[in-house]
DNA sequence: TGTACATCAGTGAACGCGCGTTCACTGATGTAC
DNA sequence: TGTACATCAGTGAACGCGCGTTCACTGATGTAC
């Protein structure tokens, strides 16, 4: 079964998407490679053609998924201020919204992982905590108020998105178990941030602008 | 080996308070009964005379880091009150320490098991499910405002609540590989939190009751 | 441009290993008389 | 109170299974001439 180098790179990247999905879902250890290439549409013994080993895959995995977070990330913040709508506003109802909640495939890959990163290896680590700051600074861009101080904003940053990231995760573990209780923290968390970060929208043809530019 | 039934009793206890370490540590799916029996000083074979599955053992220790987690706040709420102090900052700043970022396994099971929930069975998530309810009926309690209504208090404590835990989350998640933004973390969670609730202390329940309305 | 051959992605059986669980066995404990 | 026996916690070998990984093999692709 001879294949073109074409289209070897494309099967590799079908394995890396199937395998995305299923760590996602289930989690990185609970997905055997079998299981794993069945999905990606191959046998079991192909796999190391395109990875060194489980590890390499899964450092893969999270590149793609945190560079496809950034992206995601940046396309809604250029969408809201195309339509002259708040970015940070727009991800704060998506984030603690149910369909997010649901969706633990396609969405913000910091939660998705958030429990399995301590577990990963070195280099997957590295990934998910490169992910984290590159995060970060879309963030510090989009909650900064005008006139505030860089570091000020950044630490509001990292507290707002610490307060969605942890409504996000509490909503997803009481899910099946407490689905009222789960819509109640992402209610909580909506609110709560659209207090805490309101002020902001006034005087807000400064920020934004300024924001643009970084 | 005849062992009396208070004996019995005993091993059974050590064989889940080893249990609740290596998961809390490992992981669940991570920890094999072979290591976990090893760990209680017994062999393999006789886990089944105390549990009727792996599952079974789960929801046992999931009880058991749900009524521990209780115990403690309950226990450092009474003493922070005795010493004339406030019980919600002693929690925050206690969440957010690096102590309680590094002892996963003594710390609070909410964060402890909150990558893993979503993936036990059953009987664990509601166990889960139970305990953060509880803990929430705690927090209500604590950052309750004078004349506040409980509904108030109830949506703000589910808030604070979802900070911490998100923030010692991420912190964790990124310890090891970028130390420095896991210690940031950390600070710009406990001045957010401190900011969020220090008025609290000097009274202006009207300002912060309209911040919470809308 | 056409032929000969090396490359290498995909196959599927097999590897050793550790998993959760079962089992026959043991012997002190606890109970019935 | 003393004896006879059922109970059941602990033992350690064994079960089938799926894991991550290796392997010899295949055949179309890509290359050298």
């Amino acid at each position: 079964m001879g294949i073109s180098k074409q289209q070897a790179a494309h099967n590799r990247e079908a394995i890396i998407g199937a395998a995305e999905k299923l760590f996602r879902e289930k989690g990185v250890d609970a997905v055997g490679l079998n299981d794993l290439m069945d999905a990606a549409g191959f046998t079991r013994g192909g796999f190391y053609n395109h990875f060194k080993s489980k590890d390499a895959l899964v450092a893969a995995v999270m590149d793609k998924a945190m560079q496809e977070g950034a992206a995601a990330l940046d396309a809604a913040i250029a969408g809201s201020r195309a339509k002259g709508r708040d970015p940070l506003e727009g991800q704060i109802e998506w984030y603690l919204s149910p369909g997010h909640r649901a969706d633990v495939e396609h969405g913000c890959p910091l939660s998705g992982f958030a429990g399995d990163v301590r577990r990963l290896d070195d280099a997957a680590r590295e990934r998910y905590a490169r992910g984290l700051e590159t995060n970060l600074a879309y963030f510090t861009d989009i909650v900064a108020k005008p006139g505030e101080s860089p570091a000020v904003a950044r630490a509001r940053a990292v507290a707002v998105f610490s307060e969605m990231l942890g409504a996000l995760l509490l909503s997803r573990a009481v899910a099946v178990s407490a689905p009222t209780l789960s819509d109640e923290i992402l209610k909580s968390g909506r609110r709560s941030l659209r207090a805490a970060t309101g002020d902001r929208r006034k005087g807000s043809v400064q920020t934004s602008k300024a924001a643009m530019q970084r």
